[in-house]
DNA sequence: CCAAAAGTGTTATTGATACACCCATGC
DNA sequence: GCATGGGTGTATCAATAACACTTTTGG
């Protein structure tokens, strides 16, 4: 024993794990990672690395999602930590993962030009997995699915400015059920978490729609 | 770099703490240990251990439940995993956290008779706490409210038979509102979770009460 | 017969659901 | 003028909330 009551045995390894969603082309899309090296190289997994001794666990989270994506601010949320003995073949490794939202407008490159190793997956139909991300990407979409039907997480999913059909179809792809329409807007607009921004949309052979924001940008329960 | 791609750079040590619920004399309380040694000596803190390499993370779980309790079989959820750099004055450590529930009547010494270094605590008057068991402990109660109210995760804080007026006395404590008792009974046979066992409170000058049980022990969602 | 907790229904209010047509624009 | 999505109101149904008295037992 040491003098300060701590193991001197080996620890084990702490990762930081992302599920990273957005949504674009009707979607629930997660980014995932082609891992070059072994073991499970060549398969896919999602974005993590070590966390660094000086950096807390959400630093960390910020610090992957800005490798990965190239953007900063972002909805983040931590998921579950998992750490069964014999998750990674090699030594004992503890995920603490999250998930991120990211509007589909904010990525840098969409659908991912010439970078080959990253890609983002349908979350209904995805590759085989490395390590137990499956299990993770599954327990992610749960999470999200929960609450985006008790909060307004989606938020993270949209532009600032969006029309109100935007914002439905957001839950409808998330929740895979349709929403009536007069239903969908009488309640949003009855949260009072929406403003109108007085611009129109102007694109389309249609009439342009009002576009709204959320009066702020932050996690909120509704109803 | 080794060959395994993994850091040889120092790793966080990995705690596993848990907060314990019980309910008795009318308040929810949490179970407490005091510290023998440096840092926080003679601080209380919430009860824990190292995770070791064989074990998952709720196997580390059930492990510090039984040495603290002596009970094994109890609810047990993992909360949240937190990791700020300073949180252990001594060195990196990351603690992955469960919350736990135990009805009062399993504890085989309850109000810890000559056993000095350990204590239920009423949530509301807490002591001081070392680290950050204070930020982990309001985190708890606040899932524990708010779990309370959508699912009959309440069920690990009460005996295998109860009445209707414990029950209701539970949430009540939970959540500090008091509830309609006529649509409470309403509500909760409606939800289809409970069954009566035939038998009848014995003790009491008054009429003796029906008493129920859940059909199955476990968590489920409710309306 | 008194104290103590158990047990039991109805009404009013609120929120959720179902549903169909006209509007503004670009081409 | 036609195709496209935008925008609007009412009626029904279901769930929730408010509310008070009788019953059974022990002492």
């Amino acid at each position: 024993m040491n003098n300060t009551n701590y193991p001197e045995y080996e620890q084990p390894a702490v990762t930081v794990d992302l599920v990273i969603f957005t949504v674009s082309a009707e979607k629930l899309k997660a980014l995932l990672v082609k891992r070059a090296r072994e073991p499970y190289a060549g398969s896919w997994s999602i974005p993590g690395g070590f966390l660094k001794l000086g950096e807390s666990l959400d630093d960390a989270a910020v610090r992957v999602m800005h490798e990965k994506t190239g953007v900063k601010e972002v909805y983040l949320e931590q998921l579950y930590s998992f750490g069964r003995p014999e998750r990674d073949p090699r030594t004992r490794v503890i995920t603490v993962t999250y998930i991120a939202l990211i509007p589909w407008q904010d990525l840098v490159q969409p659908e991912s030009g010439k970078v080959t190793d990253l890609g983002w997956f349908d979350v209904n139909e995805l590759p085989g997995l490395a390590f137990d991300h499956r299990e993770i990407l599954v327990y992610a979409v749960n999470r999200l699915r929960a609450k985006a039907t008790y909060s307004n997480i989606v938020y993270g999913l949209l532009p600032v400015q969006f029309r109100l059909s935007d914002l439905q179809k957001i839950y409808e792809i998330i929740t895979d059920h349709p929403l009536d329409k007069r239903n969908f807007r009488k309640r949003m607009l009855a949260t009072g978490l929406l403003k109108e921004t007085g611009k129109k949309e102007l694109t389309g052979a249609h009439r342009p729609a009002m576009l709204y924001c959320f009066k702020k940008r932050e996690y909120v329960l509704m109803e």
